[in-house]
Parts: structure tokens; C-alpha cells; sequence
DNA sequence: GGTTTGACCATAA
DNA sequence: CTTATGGCCAAAC
């Protein structure tokens, strides 16, 4: 993209929602664009999320998959490592191939 | 105010 | 399994 998310406005009610995921838990892009009311905006969670300050350590970021219980993370490679580990962390297993093991199970709604 | 860009999604081939 | 396509829409430029 030609710039940066930063600031408040949508990135903020997606850092909420995403805070609501309790621990041990995941949930999906399009999931919390539902939350948020506009079920079509999936993308502006990963958008969101991809302008997540650092600072941030109380959005569980890494709880986010895809659709299909994936890790999804395409540009900054490094961070979906860090995801893998920080939902090992939590207790959820993920495969070699970046699937979270009981997605349907996890899923939270 | 038009263009570009995405940590998406569903479907099709 | 991969690639392509269309749709969706906020934010940055």
C-alpha cells in the first residue's frame, strides 16, 4: 500500500473487538468484521492489525486466522512466525504448515 | 476526489 | 495443491 494506518478510527474498533477474544481462543478476519458490523470488511481487520503498534501488547494480534484456520500474515514474514509461537504459547496447536489444529473447536463467536 | 493497496473471502478452473 | 477473478471498503497519497 502507497502509506500507513495510524491513528484512531476503524483500527481502534478492530483493536477492540479482537480484544475481546479470550485467551486459548481464535477468531477470524471475517469474524470480527461481523462484529463490527460490516461483514465485508474482512480486510480492514488485516489492515488494522497490520498498522498495530508495538505498543500494543494488549491486542491479541496473533489470535486472528483466516477462514480457513490459517496464519495468514503474507507480507512480514517474520510476524507469522511470532504468531505461531505466541498462540503455542496459549495452548493452541498449530501444524507445520500454519493450520490451527481445532479451529472449528477455537473459534470464538 | 480519484487511485492504489491490502495479515480477506468465496468461487472457479 | 496453485492461480485467477471479482467483490468488499477504510486509509494514505
Amino acid at each position: 500500500m502507497t502509506g500507513r494506518v495510524t491513528g484512531p478510527g476503524f483500527n481502534e474498533r478492530v483493536y477492540q473487538v479482537v480484544g475481546r477474544v479470550p485467551f486459548g481462543r481464535v477468531a477470524t478476519y471475517g469474524d470480527v468484521a461481523a462484529a463490527l458490523g460490516s461483514p465485508t470488511v474482512a480486510r480492514h481487520v488485516g489492515f488494522a492489525l497490520a498498522a498495530l503498534p508495538a505498543d500494543r501488547d494488549d491486542v491479541p494480534w496473533h489470535r486472528i486466522v483466516n477462514a480457513k484456520g490459517r496464519v495468514s500474515i503474507r507480507s512480514h514474514g517474520s510476524r507469522s512466525d511470532r504468531q505461531i509461537l505466541l498462540l503455542q504459547a496459549e495452548g493452541i496447536e498449530v501444524d507445520t504448515t500454519g493450520r490451527v489444529v481445532d479451529f472449528a473447536r477455537l473459534r470464538h463467536r
